[in-house]
DNA sequence: GCAGAATAGTCAATGTATTGACGAATTGGC
DNA sequence: GCCAATTCGTCAATACATTGACTATTCTGC
C-alpha cells in the first residue's frame, strides 16, 4: 500500500476523467450487489438516487427560476404556501414547508424586508400571522410559473401515467413517515449511540 | 383587507394548528387543478413531492446517521464515493456528488483534519488524489450500514418491485437530464432575464 | 521552445441554515 | 389568583455552501 510511484501510469486506471454523477450510483448498485440482500440493494439504492436528483433539481430550480427574483427555495415555499392559504402563523409555515421555526424567522424577515409578506400580531400575542403583500403575490405568481415549467422539463421523459405513479409512491412514503415522525421530531431519539 | 378585529374568531379558521407538510402537496395540487392543465399538474406536484421528502430524508439522515460520526451529507457522500473507487481526483469526487470544486475542497478539508482522508498530489501535479485511510474505511462502512437500515425504514412502505420501478424511473430522469446539462454547468444558460 | 488559453485546487467574502438560549405570553394544576 | 411548565418567536454563535478571484500547472498553436 506504500504508493511512491516516480510518475508511471499508475494513477490514470482509477481516475478515467469523465465520471458522472449517474455512474456513481450504478457502480454503488454494483458494490451493493456484492454484499447486501435484494431489498437493501433496492431501497438504498432508490434512496441515493432520489437525494441526487432531488440536489440537481433543486439547484436548477434556485438558480435559473427564483434567484433571478431574489427568493431561494425555502422563500419560495413559503410564498407558495402563503398562496394556497391565504394566511398562517409562523409555526405553520415552518412546519408546511419542513424546517425549523428559527429558520422560518430568518426567512421571513427576507421577505418582509423585500416587501413579499407582512408580519402582524395574532389573537394569541405569542404568535405572527403571516400574510402576502399584493407584491409578494405577484412574485408568488412568477415564480410558480416558472417552477411549473422547469418541472415539466425536468420530468418529461416519464410519461404522464408515469409521473402519477410516481407522484403517488412519493406521497405514500411521505404519508408514512409523517404518521410516525408527526410533524417534525427534531434530533433526539432516546437512545441513538 | 383591514383586519383590525379586537380578538373574534377570525383568524383561526384559517389556522387550524395541525397542518402537516403533505397536507401542503394535496392542497397545491387541489390549487394546480383550478388553474392549469393535467401535464403541469402531475409534473409540479411530482416535483414538489420529490424535493419535500428528499428534504425530511437526508435531514433524517444526517442527524440520526452521519452527524453523529462527525459528518454531514457531503462528507458521508464523499466517503462511500471512495469506497466504490478507490482513488480519486477531487474534481471527480465533486463531479460524482455533484458539488462544486470549491465545495469538495473544503469538505476534504475537514475530512482530511478528522483523519479520515490524505490527499497527496498527483501524477498531473495540479491535481490532488484522495484516498481513505483505515479509520476512513471504517467510519464509511458504518455510517453506509446506517444509511442502508434508514433507507430502508422510509421506503418500507413500497413493495419491492414498486422500489425499482420508483428507482428506475429516478435514473432515466438523471440520465436525460445528464446528457443536457452534462455533468455540472453551474449557473449561466445565455440569456436569463 | 514559448506565449496564451485552459484547468485544478485553494482562499476570501458573503449569505444562509442549524443549534442553543432567551424573553414574552399562554395554559394547567392547585 | 398564582406558580410551574409549555409554546412562540427572536437573537447569538457556529458551521456550511456558494460565488468570485487567484496561483500553479498543463496543454495548444506557432
Amino acid at each position: 500500500m506504500t504508493e511512491e510511484s516516480p510518475a508511471s501510469q499508475d494513477v490514470p486506471p482509477t481516475t478515467p476523467r469523465a465520471i458522472r454523477g449517474v455512474d456513481f450510483t450504478r457502480a454503488s448498485a454494483d458494490h451493493f450487489a456484492r454484499k447486501f440482500d435484494r431489498d437493501s440493494i433496492s431501497a438504498s439504492e432508490a434512496s441515493l438516487l432520489l437525494l441526487r436528483l432531488a440536489t440537481l433539481l433543486q439547484s436548477d430550480a434556485e438558480s435559473r427560476v427564483h434567484r433571478p427574483h431574489g427568493l431561494r427555495w425555502t422563500g419560495f415555499s413559503a410564498l407558495f404556501a402563503l398562496t394556497l392559504f391565504d394566511r398562517l402563523e409562523a409555526r405553520s409555515l415552518a412546519r408546511i414547508i419542513g424546517v425549523s421555526r428559527q429558520a422560518i424567522s430568518l426567512v421571513l424577515t427576507v421577505l418582509e424586508r423585500d416587501g413579499l409578506i407582512v408580519r402582524t400580531p395574532g389573537a394569541d400575542r405569542r404568535t405572527m400571522v403571516i400574510e402576502l403583500t399584493d407584491e409578494g403575490r405577484r412574485i408568488a405568481g412568477v415564480t410558480l410559473d416558472g417552477q411549473i415549467a422547469l418541472s415539466q422539463e425536468w420530468l418529461e421523459v416519464l410519461s404522464e401515467e408515469e409521473k402519477v405513479v410516481f407522484a403517488d409512491m412519493i406521497r405514500r412514503v411521505l404519508v408514512a413517515r409523517a404518521d410516525r415522525v408527526r410533524d417534525e421530531e427534531p434530533t433526539s431519539p432516546p437512545s441513538q449511540r
